[in-house]
DNA sequence: TGTTGGTTCTTACTATTAGTGAGTATAGGG
DNA sequence: CCCTATACTCACTAATAGTAAGAACCAACA
């Protein structure tokens, strides 16, 4: 909180996402992947268990799963909390980052939700 | 535009993003992938012609920006008007659908640009 | 009069990613 | 003693994304 060395520095570095070669591409991707976006909703209600996530989703596999959470952690999107117990335990949750993406996704996903019968109108009938 | 039949039944398709197969998952899909997104947002700022989209995002194949669009129009979020001359000439501007989808799409777009610093130093440094 | 360039695509091919099914280690319950 | 549950990983296949080239047409330029 006190006075920091380099704050310009830091604060300059927004993203553009339009640049090919721009990191932000990255965390764009995970966090609007398909099973990013689910994930980060299913955790805006709490905690939650790898098997309870797998349950909740439908449809994902446990790799899929797995590689999400990974990528979704090492952007600093949630937190993993694994306790050596057998059988295995480990408990995910958002960090206050992950509250703020989870927030936009969940926006977005609402909406489509509410809107998925007028967007269905749109598209052609399939034969 | 009279009396429909069943205008409840429509009303109360609520999409459900969590079940594998509703068709909410496709639209998810189309609206969050990588070119998708970042069509909505450039149309934001009005119609553009396919060589103008294809310029502003930077790395989009044509085939991929052709796909995205075809995929954002059956949707019914974007719409194309092809005018038959020589060279072609195409304009894709945003339904009043696609106004919405964009605004939430660029919001999380925007956040994320905003707080890639933040994102970056979570991520391990690579060797 | 070639030839080059611009436009909006499509097609064939390759690389990357997603998805499937099985395996692993361990313990508790029937 | 076998089955289930947990949280994974690994090997394999299917689907999707990305690359390079071409097509059809004319305008401008040398």
């Amino acid at each position: 909180m006190s006075h920091q060395p380099e704050p310009l520095s830091t604060k300059l570095q927004r993203g553009n996402l339009m640049a090919a070669a721009c990191p932000s591409r990255e965390v764009l991707r995970s966090m609007t992947s398909q099973w990013g976006v689910l994930v980060l909703m299913s955790l805006q209600q709490g905690t939650h268990r790898f098997s309870e996530l797998r349950r909740r989703i439908g449809g994902v596999s446990e790799r899929m799963l797995s590689e999400t959470l990974k990528r979704l952690e090492r952007h600093g999107l949630i937190l993993r909390v694994a306790y050596p117990v057998v059988p295995p335990q480990t408990e995910y949750s958002l960090t206050p980052l992950g509250v703020e993406a989870a927030r936009h996704v969940a926006g977005m996903a609402d909406w489509i939700e509410v809107n998925l019968p007028e967007i269905l109108q749109h598209r052609p009938q399939q034969a």
